[in-house]
DNA sequence: AGCACGCCGACT
DNA sequence: GTCGGCGTGCTC
């Protein structure tokens, strides 16, 4: 077959490139978007090669529909970036490049419109001596207009719109009468005319500390690809070094372009606020783009074309924007680069910490993984060389200290018969009153949200369990209601107990609204606000809440991890810390670090300006080594051991792994799958290095009334585990009896 | 993934 | 007699 033909990726499940016959005008190229029809169907996919003949038989072989040509085409490296993606979480291609675009572009009757050319209106010199003294007294909207356009010697046709709704006909008038220039730039080209932004005053630029100065200058003198780890305390300025290190790179290289990832859509508004304020004098406000998946379609699209096309320069996301086009990018800083939320739990299953590594060094530039209690597969590397470790010990902040952190033994407070109540021991009650006292506020931290955990009965020990889920129901109680966290399902309150009739059942374990509860009557007069995914949920945004008490509307604040991330609260001073000791003695080996990692954070919260911040934490384990290390703030002596046992239990990042998980109507369904799984892959030839474990079911098996399971495969050696699991992808596909399964590299829980 | 086709149980 | 369940197979 000849004339002219494209290999076209798709988003379905199949590694597959497919062939398309192309005759449409403008010429075809890798990285350009296309609208093909596929089966019974039309979709949008990506050119990744233009051929001249194709070896699908003719009859097969369909025509491109239409192509997206005022779109620039994603570049080698952006196809390279998908690819390898793909590769190492062993999927299609498509499957990862097509869901990395915005949804709006996927969608091509929007690309018009997405794409169209940027029109302007230009004052001439006619018009500026004439306007607007050429114009009736009268007419106010004329005038307006005639001022926006001799204030700003141009405006765009959103600006005009924004001024009057028939400003385009008028300016079109004006046009006619010479005194306006009609100017035409077509998508993308208006990326070279480079904004010069207004000069404003200078803004307030902290000093550094020593330990910030060396970091900025050691990210600035990096050459080619370098990774750095920024260890740094809570409080440490790590901000500051990466406004810096940017603000260097943007000086030595104007055109360049940085990608910064925070972990939390939370903690864009601030982080954006801050990127906005340092660099208004540097960059035009159009320079600057957030993205992630709160954006609306339309906003999404338009900044993900910033990007693209160059004239976004600092583009600052959740996760999904590590694979964000970005032609001229320059450098990547991962903040918080600990956080599990960098991790996509569905769909392609990729770190975008992992990947963001894997950007710069394709493109040989820095990339700074900043955190006060750095992943231990991030330390490992900079143990054994492999990154730069940046150190910051020191709080910036004048006279901020760190906290100090005193455990609460539950069981000598039970043994010496001191008063608690409703799990609020006598020490903490007594230092949230005397917060109270002082105007300070409190801060509450406990990992379990609704009101009790569950219900059970006395008599004959029946709990409340959720009917689709393998899983206890937590009570809610300001609903009256109980809810599955897993599935959602919701019920009223039992009168008595559906086992045994008892009329008394009662709630066991504490969760947040139940603290919250407790806390108004612990510490009268004091006001308590709950923060977590429930009481956000309801009151729209945690923005909101957050800002009541920035204004010191609050006194004690309880809430879920999410009051532990980025928030600078001026005037806490103490954290208590509830019920942490489950994730002591968990299966799962990475919850200690998480523990710690949570526990460092939420400590970081006391004492942030000036005030002598306390952490008591409550727990029945004071001499358990992890709380020793958190008492001294010691993430060092924390991390060695942790690497220490991890290397003797032959665990990351000592060994590479993979989960295959299948869900099946029954749990034997599912264990089957995974046992015929397990004997394909033994027959794989070079499989010897690569271990497969029995196959179990999951924590929590039943989910939405699906039985889950799962097999743990691991290597030595990357590049095998990669190899094998690349090999067992068809024989897997072959398998039946099982409604879904998906294959995890690198998983996190496991 | 979608979306067809195709072959077996309870109903207007 | 059909409607519709989901098992199987294909998409350039």
């Amino acid at each position: 077959m000849t004339g002219q033909y494209v290999r076209v990726a798709l988003d379905h499940p199949l590694d597959a490139l497919y062939d398309y016959r192309y005759g449409l005008d403008s010429a075809p190229a890798p990285g350009m978007l296309v609208r093909v029809p596929f089966g019974r169907r039309d979709v949008v996919g990506l050119i990744c090669e233009v051929n001249a003949h194709s070896d699908v038989p003719a009859n097969k072989i369909r025509d491109v529909s239409a192509v997206c040509a005022a779109c620039p085409p994603l570049s080698a490296q952006w196809l390279a970036l998908a690819g390898f993606a793909a590769d190492y979480y062993q999927r299609g291609l498509g499957e990862v490049a097509l869901p990395a675009l915005p949804q709006a572009l996927r969608d091509p009757s929007r690309w018009a419109r997405l794409l169209a050319p940027e029109e302007r209106y230009r004052l001439s010199p006619q018009g500026r001596a004439a306007l607007p003294d050429a114009l009736p007294a009268r007419a106010q909207a004329l005038r307006r207009l005639a001022q926006a356009l001799s204030g700003a010697g141009e405006l765009d046709v959103a600006a005009a719109r924004a001024l009057h709704p028939k400003a385009i006909a008028t300016l079109e008038a004006w046009c006619e009468a010479g005194w306006v220039e009609h100017e035409r730039i077509e998508f993308g080209a208006a990326a070279s005319a480079a904004h010069s932004a207004a000069p404003t005053a200078a803004v307030d630029v902290p000093r550094l500390s020593d330990e910030q100065a060396d970091a900025v200058e050691a990210i600035g003198a990096a050459s080619g690809f370098a990774p750095f780890l920024l260890h740094g305390v809570t409080g440490s300025g790590k901000t500051e070094v990466y406004l810096r290190a940017l603000a260097a790179l943007l000086e030595r290289d104007p055109g360049a372009q940085a990608l910064v990832l925070v972990p939390e859509i939370n903690l864009t508004p601030q982080f954006e606020a801050a990127f906005r304020t340092r660099f208004a004098a540097t960059l035009a406000d159009e320079a600057i783009v957030t993205l992630h998946s709160g954006l609306a379609e339309g906003e999404r699209a338009r900044n993900w074309l910033a990007a693209h096309t160059g004239r976004a320069r600092i583009v600052l996301g959740t996760r999904l924007a590590v694979l964000a086009s970005l032609p001229r990018l320059a450098m990547l800083v991962v903040d918080e680069e600990h956080d599990p939320a960098y991790k996509q739990q569905e769909g392609l299953r990729y770190s975008a910490r992992d990947l963001a590594v894997w950007r710069a060094k394709q493109l040989g530039v820095p990339v700074v993984l900043g955190s006060a209690t750095p992943s231990l597969e991030s330390w490992w590397q900079a143990e054994q060389g492999r990154y730069t470790r940046l150190t910051l010990a020191r709080r910036a902040i004048a006279d901020a200290v760190l906290p100090t952190v005193k455990l609460i033994d539950l069981e000598e407070e039970r043994r010496r018969g001191r008063a608690s109540f409703e799990g609020l021991s006598g020490p903490l009650v007594a230092a949230m009153k005397a917060r109270l006292e002082r105007g300070e506020q409190s801060l509450v931290f406990l990992n379990r949200r609704g009101y009790a955990p569950t219900l059970a009965c006395d008599a004959c020990g029946w709990v409340a369990g959720c009917p689709r889920c393998s899983a206890y129901v937590v009570l809610h109680k300001p609903e009256r209601g109980l809810r599955c966290h897993h599935c959602g399902w919701e019920s009223r309150i039992p009168r008595s107990c559906p086992e045994c009739g008892n009329v008394d059942i009662a709630p066991m374990g504490r969760g947040t609204q139940r603290i919250e509860e407790a806390l108004a009557s612990a510490v009268p007069g004091a006001r308590v606000l709950r923060i977590d995914a429930d009481s956000t949920r309801r009151k729209g945004s945690a923005q909101a809440l957050f800002s009541d008490v920035h204004a010191g509307e609050v006194d004690i604040l309880v809430g879920t991890q999410m009051i532990a991330k980025g928030h600078d609260f001026q005037r806490v001073s103490l954290v208590g810390v509830l019920n942490a000791d489950n994730a002591l003695f968990s299966h799962d080996f990475r919850a200690s670090e998480r523990l710690f990692a949570q526990l460092m954070q939420v400590s970081g919260r006391a004492g942030r300006a000036g005030l002598a911040g306390e952490v008591l934490v409550q727990t029945r384990y004071p001499r358990h080594a992890l709380y020793h290390a958190l008492a001294r703030q010691d993430y060092v002596g924390f991390a060695n051991t942790q690497i220490a046992e991890r290397r003797d239990a032959h665990l990351p990042p000592f060994v590479y792994q993979a989960l295959l998980r299948a869900e099946g109507r029954t749990l034997e369904a599912a264990l089957t799958f995974l046992a015929q799984a397990a004997e394909a892959l033994a027959a794989i030839p070079g499989a010897e290095r690569v271990m497969a474990y029995d196959a179990v079911p999951l924590t929590i098996v039943k989910v939405m009334n699906v039985h889950r399971a799962q097999l743990l495969v691991e290597s030595q050696s990357r590049a095998a585990l990669q190899a094998t699991l690349r090999a067992w992808q068809p024989a897997l596909r072959a398998l039946r009896g099982v409604l879904r399964w998906n294959l995890e590299v690198d998983p996190l829980d496991i």
